[in-house]
DNA sequence: AATTAAATTGCAATCGATTGCAGATATAAA
DNA sequence: TTTATATCTGCAATCGATTGCAATTTAATT
């Protein structure tokens, strides 16, 4: 029946008695072809089910349309709302994504990228893992030029656009409130320092204490995985501390969620004895009792904002891109853990 | 300095004089290619910083080594726990991922699906949108004998691979937990039927009813979107039936967040006056009060089984398939909100 | 040493679309 | 009618890796 399973140009091109570039050009909508050639093979393309093979034009024009994205977890709330909010704007300007998961292991995230470079995926779009301190991977991009945006868990050393919640200010406006609320001796419990987001949040926390003219206790600030686990343990070395907090700012919501479930198992109450703010505005927090105070970052948004950002300099390769850091705002969400009851 | 920016194996051929066809054999392990030569080819590869060029070989192979995974939206904890099984899987094999979100929106879904096709992916894994219904976009893949599998909400007139959570035991669990626990008036708040798994639900939920003698009945049953909002619109409604229900199994555990946070507000309480049973174990159900009793559904295993049985599919691509329905176990979690207190 | 078999390597075509440049046709101006 | 100028179309090379088949080298056997 059907020789080649699938009709090309060529095949086209014969049955019109015309040349492929013809064709090619007519299918790209080049001006350069006249307006009744254009709708003959536009016609004709259609009638012999005409689907252009991509991948030969991808290899002769070198862009995939495709953006690879990195980033720790993908089943986290946080992370699975960019992706959606990248998928979003890649999708109606004409480009794939490609999404792979580092889980915050520093192997993989280097054989991640190396494999999307090898893939010449358009730009990368990238949350950097938890353990990650060497970038010699994220250079096999930015030394070749190739589109880089960073959001979230961004490297300051190098030179690319930055998606960043303002967590500095995210950790300030939290500390703060604790404060506002009569809390005195305030703990925190806080994510590996090597992270910018943590060291913000940290340096938030520090200078709204300062401000308050309050103490920093080093002895109240914990810094781990942030996992469930670690919650329990840290809340629970905080409360053997000969003075204990009358409040955490905690710097996810998970960790916020164990510490309130231990110290409801010890009989102590949130917000009556303690007062808790997390980060992140997880799904749950809204709906937990005692509600969780948290920092709510725009995931959606800045997922929006990293693929247009990328796109907009995969399209003009050329020229020269300064370089900026966009600082995402966050709110401070008040809900049940951290407001003392009338 | 440099006239290609890339190496090929023409450079590398040309370098050591031998042919560029030993290169690309030496360079994919064909053991038709001597050791030494192999050995030789490589480290001179390396030494030239020599990266294949994935698209050429792809062009020329007709395969991409990508997977498609066309879901209705990213930023949910179930689909993001598939995409991770997926992409776990996937990664190991050597297969990249690239996703898709129809937003439960027919027209985008068709539009993925064939922009996947275009770009030749090897292979599909999707769970279709609540709007399908015309599927003629999924027998662009199935008529060229493209694989393809599908994962929960499936296409039953379809001949494919299928991972399905126990949708019927699921919902016969369920209701046959709140009739131990004493529910008589057993209401159910599901989704749209033209969709495999609230069908199934509700299957489960009749059969139990049946099984322990209870009638069916129908203002007891509603059908929405299962959002936030419907589920409150579902409760109020419910509520005003002339005989009220003294228990609700929910298709998901938003609408029964609904109903518990409704009925709090009405001073109803929740697991004492009506008992609540949802479905997905989202991870709010765990931590919320009371704590939502659920159907655990393996989101990540149903990943990697769906993922498994693709690229199986992708590999031996002649050989004739039986097409499978695999159906994952689904787990009752039974928490407070179904349990009368002692 | 000669013959045969086995193990390696090379030749050259191929995948399908794109694109610079040359050639052809149509239109306008002289 | 001839010449000049736009417009349009076609030729042919090209992208880089893969692969069937032919050619060559090496090893084994007589």
């Amino acid at each position: 029946m059907e020789k080649h399973s699938e009709t090309t140009i060529h095949d086209i091109a014969k049955k019109l008695n015309i040349a492929a570039s013809t064709v090619s050009r007519a299918l790209n909508n080049n001006p350069i072809i006249s307006e009744p050639t254009r709708k003959l093979i536009e016609k004709t393309a259609k009638e012999m089910g005409y689907r252009p093979n991509i991948m030969a034009a991808n290899f002769r024009t070198k862009r995939t349309n495709t953006i690879g994205v990195v980033l720790p977890l993908i089943n986290r709330h946080f992370f699975s709302s960019v992706i959606s909010g990248i998928e979003e704007i890649a999708y109606n300007r004409g480009f794939a994504v490609s999404i792979s998961q580092s889980n915050d292991n520093f192997e993989k995230e280097t054989k991640i990228v190396q494999s999307l470079f090898s893939n010449r995926v358009d730009g990368i779009i990238i949350s950097i893992g938890m353990q990650t301190t060497n970038f010699d991977h994220i250079k096999l991009f930015t030394e070749r030029q190739l589109p880089l945006v960073f959001f979230d868990r961004v490297v300051q050393e190098i030179d690319a656009h930055k998606i960043v919640v303002d967590d500095y200010r995210g950790g300030f406006k939290a500390t703060e409130h604790l404060i506002k609320q009569g809390g005195k001796n305030i703990a925190h419990i806080g994510g590996p320092l090597n992270v910018n987001i943590y060291q913000d949040r940290l340096s938030g926390y520090k200078d709204a204490m300062q401000k308050a003219g309050l103490p920093i206790d080093e002895s109240m600030l914990i810094h781990n995985s942030l996992n469930r686990a670690d919650g329990t343990n840290a809340i629970k070395k905080l409360m053997q501390n000969k003075t204990k907090p009358d409040a955490i700012f905690c710097a996810n919501d998970t960790t916020a969620l164990s510490a309130i479930i231990y110290l409801r198992q010890k009989g102590i109450k949130v917000p009556d004895d303690i007062l808790i703010v997390g980060f992140s505005n997880e799904p749950f927090s809204e709906v937990v009792t005692p509600s969780i105070s948290t920092i709510k970052q725009p995931g959606f948004e800045m997922g929006k904002k990293a693929a247009d950002l990328l796109i907009r300099q995969i399209k003009q390769k050329d020229k020269e891109i300064r370089h900026q850091t966009f600082v995402m705002p966050t709110e401070l969400i008040i809900r049940e853990s951290s407001v003392r009851k009338g």
